[in-house]
DNA sequence: CTGAAAGCGCTTACAG
DNA sequence: CTGAAAGCGCTTACAG
């Protein structure tokens, strides 16, 4: 099954090639291809027919050496420690589509990658002019990067990140508003006649969105004159397996509750598993609400009552953001505000 | 929250910064860099030093332009009508995990591109030198690309794809053994006691490698003197909601049928949804078993048996091809074994 | 082992 | 409106 007899090497058209065939200069080639307005009508003709016939194409690394401009973005999407590819969040992966989508709208390439916290930073994407800039994706100890996003910063590098915006933080993120979302799943399980509501996610402030979603929760359930029981809170990272796992803890506890509110719907569809294992009806017994609004919320079973992010915006945002900073024109951070999606996980 | 003190300019270094620090010409520096052996011990350490102490990186461009390499691959993800990004299918995700891996491993940057089948084929990847080579991935109407593979081969395009692997292909494909995993679900549920098994999606020979399977599961109870009944066949693409609405189709057909065989992973659990909301029990009334080994698969409620095929070893697999093609070495296709992972779906 | 020099394919002032 | 020319930052024969 080899392909020997396809291997024949492509000779490259270059612009001298068009400029030859339309009879016109090299430069002039350029400038039609640059769509530079000073060219006579009848020329751009003549060199655009060359081009499609010889089906010429625009060197990217001549151009690119040229213009000093890459003309491409990176995705650096980092997460904890997750060995395992296959668990990469579709929250980010909802994210990385809308993006790519977005570079294509604005002309530009998308490169990605796939780190580990621990690993190099690369940098270097913007140093080696591969990228213009960098797009940063990932949940993760907020501690662990915050000094690398200030190393970045002080180096001049292009980059956006998602995640919980703040007012000390450095460079520009765009993220969901956490504490509106968490306090509009605390009202809708407040209004579902739920009392005792656990929360499963780290509410620590190293997981500053995990916590403003706590947070918010706890402010709705204030304003009934009810609060969060720390009894009923356990860390977890955001994994199906970590969800069960924090679900499990939960009930080996045994201090009674009738909701869980999960810090994501990778959580909370392990927990409605653990829930469902231990013999508990979801919702009858616990109503169950998560955070992010990924596809697969719609077909747990019973579908998962979840706040929704819009990654479809949030794409868009970040690019653009991003290209403004390339372009140096002024660019900020930026709330999304998030909706819920009311399923039977919470309403019978 | 604007941005403006950090907006300075980088002054880039070049490899001339570098051999003046160390006291040499551009040319050993370059050759310090490519790690050509000819170089001094004395005079590479001091290169090497100053590559440091500057945080030299070298131009992309300059490099590429000169040795006419990209340094890069492209990844195209095609799907057919899916408009909602956040839709992509996960095995897809999966596989796209593990070709960035394998990428890096190889020194090799990744571009992405999500497109429609519709869309332009962006064969000028390769043609503008961004990539040196292309990875296709996506299910998708066969006949509707057939034609475009073979464009681009004959363009003396690089690229290889996953997909199911044919005789007559044009180009190199790696793909999973279709056929065996429709066999072993098959057999699986024989063992399981089931006799009239249905299968939901597509099963037509415009979409390969759910054919394959079809036929796999049939063989099996070929074997077993039993054979598949067209009317407990439903076409769908693989999407939970096609999942869930050929499941509806299939119920409202009213014929018996004691296990459902998806063609993926989304299909079934999609399905699983129909199937409950009928008020059928899976698996005491329905078995269910699903293709792919997706990470949902194992928290989908029940837990859902499952054909897996090895998306770390499938990046890999297509990366190296990939490779081999860019470097005139000969490659060829090649197909995995897949396993399977029986779960409580099947399994009372 | 090292340096001087050519050249990869563009873009963009500069002249006209 | 168009062309001739310089130069982006490398790599790699060619000489020594």
């Amino acid at each position: 099954m080899t392909e020997p007899r396809h291997s024949r090497k492509k000779t490259r058209v270059t612009s001298l090639d068009i400029a030859h065939r339309a009879a016109v200069s090299q430069a002039t080639v350029s400038r039609v291809l640059a769509g530079s307005p000073l060219v006579n009508a009848e020329t751009k003709r003549r060199v655009e027919q060359a081009v499609r016939e010889l089906n010429y194409k625009v060197d990217r690394h001549a151009s690119s050496l040229r213009t000093q401009r890459a003309g491409t973005l990176a995705l650096l999407l980092f997460e904890d420690p997750t060995p395992d590819d296959s668990h990469i969040n579709p929250f980010f992966l909802s994210i990385l589509g809308s993006i790519t989508r977005a570079c294509a709208k604005h002309g530009h390439d998308l490169l990605v990658s796939f780190q580990q916290l621990s690993d190099d930073w690369h940098a270097d994407y913007e140093d080696s002019m591969k990228a213009d800039g960098l797009i940063l994706l990932g949940y993760g100890d907020y501690l662990a990067y915050q000094s690398k996003l200030v190393h970045l910063l002080a180096q001049g590098t292009h980059f956006v990140r998602w995640g919980h915006v703040l007012e000390d933080q450095p460079g520009i993120t765009i993220g969901c508003d956490n504490h509106a979302g968490g306090r509009m799943a605390g009202q809708h399980l407040l209004d579902c006649g739920r009392r005792q509501i656990a929360f499963l996610g780290d509410a620590s402030t190293r997981f500053p969105e995990f916590h403003a979603r706590y947070q918010g929760c706890e402010a709705a359930l204030q304003d009934a004159g009810l609060s969060m029981s720390p009894g009923l809170q356990v860390d977890a990272p955001s994994t199906e397996q970590a969800g069960y796992d924090a679900a499990k803890v939960l009930l080996a506890r045994k201090r009674p509750f009738d909701a869980v509110f999960a810090a994501s719907d990778l959580i909370a569809i392990g927990a409605m598993h653990a829930l469902t294992e231990a013999g508990l009806r979801v919702p009858e017994d616990v109503a169950v609400v998560g955070f992010d609004g990924t596809p697969m919320a719609r077909f747990s079973n019973p579908p998962l009552t979840t706040v929704v992010q819009d990654t479809s915006k949030a794409g868009a945002l970040l690019v653009d953001a991003l290209l403004r900073l390339v372009r140096d024109t002024p660019a900020q951070s930026q709330t999304l505000q998030p909706t819920l999606a009311i399923r039977a996980s919470s309403v019978g």
